[in-house]
DNA sequence: ATCAATATCAAGAACTATTCCAATTATAAT
DNA sequence: ATTATAATTGGAATAGTTCTTGATATTGAT
């Protein structure tokens, strides 16, 4: 089985658990938007949007569903100076570019074979867990 | 004149004005504590610092002054995760290695002749204003 | 030097994002 | 079916920061 809500129409199919996390129903609206909506929405954000699918749920729930699965590395959390977290569902190691003009966060992807030693002085026997590149600019309308 | 209190020794020597921005005792004890204290302080520890030197000052002037300091580009404003912002004196373009053992935050600079385009696939006609690069590890003690 | 205009400071209240808590509900294991 | 474990809920609590207001200090013009 691989919804437990048949009657609903499931524009993504989302399984029972991934990555050893149990997928509520909660858990599932949770990720179901932040695959649909790739906007990097925050906690409230994504409240408001899971409430048309699942009227009773709490804020404090999403809370917990985002921190679940972000715990199973399922999503990433990102931040913008003190802004509120947003999350967002690409896994893959990147960064991000923040439009000042209209405040569309875009993803940037790292170049291939680029190695962070070759860019920066890193301190010597530095083990590298978690990069996190944020940009703030303009996007040249040419 | 240079100071205005030649009768607390100053270490550091700070001016009356800096980048168009009067330099009042508070915001001068302010930053004299970034200048001397390197290691990426919160407000609230150099409220706790300053406090040595102005015991009325109060946290909210603190955080006034760190305000005053990073909008005239005297300091930098340095995030990490949600956690309180630290204030650091470094202006030269550079990223946080944040060392998860210790929790010691190193400053780490480009190579030179760097260009973050060579690194990132930045979106077409990006016209990059400030870059913010944590990096999160440990260091071998070897 | 005096005065008005402006900027800064202090103290605490207010605000916001997030976390915690206790009670209820759902799921899984036996 | 019963019990144990985990998840959800709603509201209260928290932490960091910002806002507000009145007092104080500084500047510039006279």
């Amino acid at each position: 089985m691989v919804s437990k809500t048949p009657d609903i129409p499931a524009e993504i199919e989302i399984p029972d658990e991934i990555s050893g996390l149990r997928m509520t129903r909660q858990r599932q609206e949770v990720y179901r938007t932040l695959m649909q909506q790739r906007n990097h929405p925050t906690a409230n954000d994504v409240f408001m949007r899971v409430k048309d699918r699942l009227p009773h749920i709490s804020l404090a729930t999403v809370y917990n569903c985002l921190e679940a699965l972000v715990q199973h590395g399922i999503i990433r959390q990102v931040n913008f100076e003190r802004e509120s977290s947003r999350y967002c569902p690409n896994l893959s190691e990147h960064g991000h570019f923040h439009d000042a003009t209209t405040g569309v966060i875009h993803d940037v992807d790292f170049k291939p074979g680029v190695n962070l030693a070759d860019v920066l002085n890193l301190p010597p026997g530095a083990v590298i867990d978690d990069v996190e590149i944020t940009l703030r600019g303009k996007l040249a309308s040419a």
